[in-house]
DNA sequence: AGTTTCATTCTAAACGATTAGATTTCTAAA
DNA sequence: TTTAGAAATCTAATCGTTTAGAATGAAACT
C-alpha cells in the first residue's frame, strides 16, 4: 500500500513537502505542487488517515448510537444526521443496541477507543446511565436526541421535538372537531418522550376544562401494534365508548386501526383516531397524526456536535437545548372532514 | 489523555508488557498480570485503536454503503449487518449516497483512505461503477447486496434474494386461486433487482401457459407510492380490468391500494393484489406479498465478509453467490379466504 | 562453580502521517 | 560581487501502539 515516501520518492522531493501539497498549504512552489500532484495521480495514493488521526488526535467520525434501526423513527434522523457530517467530511459509525444497556455501554468504550471526535446518544432511558461520563473524561462531547435524562450536565446537549405540544396539537385537534370525551393512549412513562407526551395531554385537557375519566387512560409497556391491538379490544368492551382516541404513538394507532376494523368499527364515523410521530406509512390507513420532525431533528443534533468541536461554517449553538416544533397532519381517521 | 506509557510507568513494568496483558498474550508472569491490570483499572486507560490501526494495518471496521437509509428495504438489512458485526468486534460505518454515483464515488474514495476492512455495496445499479476497482486495488474486499453487476469479478461476491422465484411464487399463488388474467407493474428494469422480478414474472407465466396482454405490464421509473397511483389510474380507464395485479414492490402496492380504495374498487373482489417485499407496513392493508429476508441477507453480507477476512469462528464461503428463498406471506388482499 | 535452559521482561524500531525548526535556494538591494 | 531577507524545502521528532530480538535472572544440569 502507497505512503507519502512513495510519492516523495517519485516525485523526488521530500515527505514533507508532499505533506504540504497534500493538505494544501500555501508554501510550496509552483513546480513543486504540480510536480507532486501527477506523481500522487499517477500512483494513486490516498493518505492514510489512521496516520493521521493518531498524529492529530482526530479522527474525523462521528458515532450515532441508537435503540434499534428498524424502529421507523430513526431512518431520518440517522439520514439528516448523516448528511450534516457527510458536508463537513466526517463519516459516521452507526451503533445499534437493541435496547440492551450493557451494549449501549461497551459501544461507548469501544467508540472512546476509537477516539472518534462527537457521538449522538438517540436511546437513552430518563434515568442517566454512569457510562456517558466516561465520554466526558475522555473529552468526547455529546448531545442526546429525542430523549434525555431529566437533568442535563454542563457538557451536555439536547435536541429534540416538543412532546407536549405534540400532545397539545393532537388535542386541540380533536376538541376543536367538538370532541370531549377522548381516551388517551400511553407508551411506557420511563421514556423521556413519553413522558412528554402523558404531561401534554393532560395539561392540555385541563385547559379545556375537559375531566378525562379513569378508563379514559391505557398505558403501556411498549410502543408497538400489538399493544395498540390488545387496548383496543379492551376499549370494544367498554361499556361507554370513548368519542376519540389519541394514541402516543403511531404504531399504537395502528394497532387500534387493525382491532376495530377487524370488530367492524368505522373510522372516524364510530370513534375518531389520532396518531403521534407521522409514520411512513400513516397515511395508508388515513391516519391523522402530529410530526416530530425526525430529518429536522438529525440535521440539528449534527449541527450541534460539529459546533462543539468547532467546525468552520457552522455556528456553536449557545443553546443547551433545541426543542422543534411538531406541525399538525390532518387526515382523515380524526374525522375533519365530516365536521367541518 | 492516557496511553500505555502510563501504565507501565505506574505499574513500573515496560510498556512490551503492558501490551502483553492488554492484548491477553500468555507469556507474562501472574504478578506482572495481576500489577498491570490494577493499574489500568485505576487509572480507567483505553488502548487507543488508532494507533493499533496503524501498526498492525486492521482498523476492525466495515461500511455498508446504502442508498438511502429510509428506504424500508434498509433497516433490517442494516440491523442484521451490524449485527454479525458487532459479534465479531467490528465496528460499522454507514454510508448513504443519496443515489448519488458522484457521492458513492467520494464515499469509497473515504472509506479507502480510512482504510477500513471491508464494505457491502447495497446501492449499485446494473452497469458497474468502476470505482469500484479501486477498493480491489487497495487491498479491500466487498461483497454486493440485493443489486449486482450482471458479471461478478473474481474477487466479488454477491449476496441476495431469488427475485425470480419471488415472482414465481406471487404467480403461482395467484394462479392457484384461479387467477388469469394478472396484471404485471415493474419498476426501473435497469435495477438488477427489478430485472429479475420482471423475468420470473414472464417465465412463470409462460410456464403456465397463460397470455400476458400489451397492456398487462406496466413500467415506473422508479419504485414508490406515487407511480404505483398513477398506473392504478391507468387501469381504472381499461376497457377490461385485470383479475389480478401483482406489483413488483410493495410500494408500488400501496399505491394501487390508495387510488383503488378513493376509485370505491374492492380488493381482492374487484381486482386481487399482491406485492413483493413484505414491508413493515404491508400488513396494515392485508397486503398479501413475498418476504425476501432482509435481516438475513444482512447478516450473509456480513459473514461473507468476515469470512474473506479470514475471521476466526466464520466459516468463510465459498461459494460466490448466496442466493436466498423467499416466502410468500399471504394475507387478504390476494383473495385467499374468498377462495379457498 | 560454570553452563545451559527457560521464563520474563525490556529496548528500540517500526506503522504513515504532521510539523517545528534547520537548512538551502532564490531575489534583489547595496 | 556581496549579502540580507524571504521563500522553498528538508530533517527529524512525534503521535500511541506492536513486536522482533536482546537482556536479565532464576532454575536445572554437568
Amino acid at each position: 500500500m502507497l505512503t507519502i515516501k512513495d510519492v516523495a520518492k517519485k516525485s523526488g522531493f521530500s515527505v514533507a513537502t508532499v505533506s504540504a501539497v497534500v493538505n494544501g498549504l500555501p508554501v510550496v512552489s509552483p513546480k513543486a505542487k504540480e510536480q507532486i500532484q501527477s506523481a500522487i495521480k499517477e500512483l494513486g495514493y490516498r493518505p492514510n488517515r489512521v496516520a493521521r488521526s493518531l498524529k492529530n488526535s482526530k479522527t474525523s467520525s462521528l458515532a450515532m448510537i441508537v435503540r434499534d434501526v428498524t424502529n421507523p423513527f430513526y431512518p431520518e434522523v440517522i439520514m439528516g444526521f448523516e448528511d450534516v457530517a457527510w458536508s463537513n467530511n466526517y463519516e459516521v459509525f452507526l451503533c445499534n443496541t437493541e435496547n440492551n444497556p450493557e451494549r449501549e455501554k461497551k459501544y461507548i468504550d469501544n467508540l472512546i477507543g476509537r477516539r472518534v471526535d462527537g457521538v449522538v446518544i438517540a436511546t437513552s432511558f430518563i434515568q442517566r446511565e454512569n457510562h456517558y461520563d466516561r465520554l466526558l473524561e475522555n473529552g468526547i462531547p455529546y448531545v442526546f436526541l429525542n430523549r434525555r435524562p431529566e437533568q442535563l450536565l454542563d457538557h451536555e446537549y439536547f435536541v429534540g421535538s416538543d412532546n407536549a405540544a405534540a400532545s397539545e396539537k393532537a388535542v386541540l385537534h380533536l376538541t376543536e372537531l367538538g370532541y370531549k370525551d377522548i381516551l388517551y393512549m400511553s407508551g411506557p412513562l420511563n421514556l423521556y418522550t413519553f413522558k412528554k407526551r402523558y404531561e401534554g395531554f393532560l395539561r392540555t385537557m385541563d385547559k379545556m376544562g375537559l375531566p378525562v375519566g379513569e378508563d379514559r387512560i391505557l398505558f403501556s409497556s411498549d410502543f408497538m401494534e400489538k399493544s395498540g391491538s390488545e387496548h383496543a379490544k379492551r376499549i370494544l368492551g367498554y361499556e361507554k365508548m370513548p368519542e376519540a382516541i389519541f394514541c402516543s404513538n403511531d404504531l399504537l394507532a395502528f394497532g387500534v386501526h387493525q382491532t376495530f376494523k377487524e370488530a367492524g368499527m368505522r373510522i372516524p364515523e364510530d370513534v375518531a383516531l389520532i396518531g403521534l410521530d407521522n409514520n411512513r406509512y400513516s397515511h395508508l390507513i388515513d391516519l391523522s397524526t402530529v410530526e416530530p420532525q425526525n430529518n429536522q431533528m438529525g440535521r440539528k443534533a449534527g449541527e450541534v456536535l460539529l459546533g462543539l468541536l468547532k467546525i468552520k461554517d457552522v455556528i456553536a449553538h449557545e443553546q443547551k437545548e433545541i426543542i422543534l416544533e411538531p406541525r399538525l397532519i390532518i387526515r382523515k381517521s380524526s374525522g375533519a372532514d365530516a365536521r367541518s
